[in-house]
RNA sequence: GCGAGAUUAGUAUAGUGGUAGUACGCUUGCUUCCCAAGCAAGAGACACGAGUUCAAUUCUCGUAUCUCGCACCA
């Protein structure tokens, strides 16, 4: 039995055939850069989340859950430096197709141009000025219009008009929740720093090219923790924080750790101490970045503070020190970890001519803990007993009933979505009511009493 | 967003200026006492729009989506 090499476009393949994953809109012709999560994707992703919640909010007593709106108070991403620093006003050269910040360019010659000017005040800018700017490249004059690529998702809240005066934006990143609540949750809950609250949420960005199936889109779901620790407890939290979510991938979700690596960042933002991404061993495309780890420092809080005019100062209760709390982030996002698990998971053992393809998925992420079969679709009896099997199981576990062609296929159509444990109602079964259960890694098969069932696939 | 390439059923693919096969999958029936078995029947596709043409899935143009480079990437 040997495996063989697997492609991205083979996961894809997979996702679409077994109902994971869509293309977004696909009647329509589809629209760039959105997926939709199938039948059994939707039953995975959630098992992922359940999973990182256990491990970030249950199993920790100083850690808290929030679920935030995801329109906010537009000044929230002015704050937080998107609506600003998210956008870059780009013109292209004719002659070469290289891009230049025209922004940049113009305050090289004199020309104040500030980034939050409409495209059309730009390009006004830009046109009086053509003549001064080169392509930093060829050096020839002949420019594309002025185009603003922020990454915020604009919409029209309250907006009425249309007119737009007040623009509202799509969450650029979950995490500002977090911080719009750090007051709320001093104030109603009994958490001191350091603490963490953890979100699970979705992101919107005009991505100038989404790419790479569900590692680059422009609707996304992230999961972050912000711990607030004080002022320079940074390195110790850091370390652990570090730790825990590289646990988290290889206990947790059994990722291989071999596919696993950390890359640090050389060119931080200026308000960053460290950042570390956790990387993972795509199939075509690579190692690349699944969750990033980052300290903070007291840059969002206190923007927040300066912003909002809200005082987000903690007091600790007991020393009675004030400080805004510095933070450690882990942001990860779960589009690009459910694509790593699938990745994993995904095994294609080649038996000679016959090949099998197997997704082996830890059993608490399997979208199907069970799938229920009467050994026989002719045989009355035995299809009764299978179904009051599965709805025996059922009120317990995500499970399947299928009766369709023969016992292999069924076997194999239930390898191929990662279900664990395949149980079978045979002749047997109606005289000592005992079924077997055929694993889905080795395909072996043993014999047990219906009213041991559920005990042992709860472990 | 630029450049290049691609797009035929759910998936993977063949093929043609006179509207299309194949494999697997799917549905139904029969059969079958455990690993994609067998028999029979069935549903299902030329991405979208325009042009050329007597006739376009095929040629041309545009659009969409995907892939690969570039660029972008809190």
């Amino acid at each position: 039995m040997s495996d063989k090499k697997v492609s991205m476009e083979d996961i894809v393949s997979l996702c679409k055939r077994r109902g994971f994953v869509y293309p977004g809109s696909e009647i329509y012709g589809g629209e760039a850069g959105l997926y939709d999560f199938g039948p059994y994707g939707v039953e995975l992703l959630n098992n992922i989340k359940k999973s990182w919640w256990r491990a970030n909010v249950q199993l920790k007593e100083n850690y808290v859950g929030l679920d935030s709106a995801m329109f906010k108070n537009p000044k929230v991403w002015e704050a937080s430096g998107h609506v600003g620093g998210f956008s870059d006003p780009l013109a292209e050269c004719k002659k070469c197709n290289t891009r230049i910040r025209v922004d940049k360019e113009l305050e090289k010659v004199g020309v104040t141009a500030d980034e939050k000017m409409s495209e059309a005040e730009l390009n006004k800018l830009f046109d009086e000025n053509r003549d001064k700017i080169k392509c930093s490249n060829c050096g020839a004059h002949e420019f594309s219009e002025v185009k603003a690529f922020n990454l915020l998702v604009k919409s029209n809240l309250g907006d009425f008009t249309g007119a737009g005066d007040r623009p509202v934006y799509l969450p650029g990143e979950a995490c500002q929740g977090i911080y719009l609540n750090f007051k709320n949750i001093v104030d109603t809950t009994r958490m001191k720093v350091p603490f963490g609250v953890a979100q699970i949420g979705k992101a919107f960005r005009n991505e100038i090219s989404p790419r790479n199936f569900l590692f680059r889109t422009r609707e996304f779901e992230q999961a972050d923790t912000q711990f607030f620790v004080p002022p320079h407890q940074n390195k110790e939290n850091y370390q652990r924080i570090k730790q825990e979510r590289w646990d988290w991938y290889v206990n947790e979700l059994g990722i291989e750790e071999a596919k696993l690596h950390w890359k640090k960042h050389d060119n931080l933002v200026f308000y960053t101490k460290e950042a570390w991404d956790i990387e993972y061993d795509f199939p075509s495309y690579g190692f690349d970045e699944v969750e990033g780890i980052h300290d903070r420092t007291d840059y969002d809080l206190s923007q927040h503070t300066k912003f909002s005019g809200t005082d987000l100062n903690y007091t600790d209760p007991h020393a009675g020190e004030k400080y805004i709390p510095w933070i450690l982030e882990t942001s990860m996002g779960m589009g690009r970890i459910f694509l790593a698990v699938m990745s994993d998971a995904y095994t294609v053992e080649d038996k000679g001519d016959d090949s099998r393809t197997v997704l082996k998925l830890k059993p608490e992420l399997a979208p199907v803990k069970a799938a229920i079969f009467p050994l026989l679709k002719n045989k009355p009896e035995l299809v009764a007993k299978a179904r009051e099997v599965y709805q025996m199981l059922a009120n317990e576990m995500q499970c399947e009933f299928d009766d369709n062609g023969n016992i292999g296929k069924r076997y194999r159509r239930q390898d191929e979505i990662g279900t664990p444990s395949c149980i079978v109602i045979d002749f047997d079964t109606l005289e000592d009511d005992t079924v077997t259960v055929r694993d889905r890694d080795t395909t072996e098969q043993k014999r047990i009493k219906i009213s041991e069932l559920s005990n042992l696939l709860n472990n």
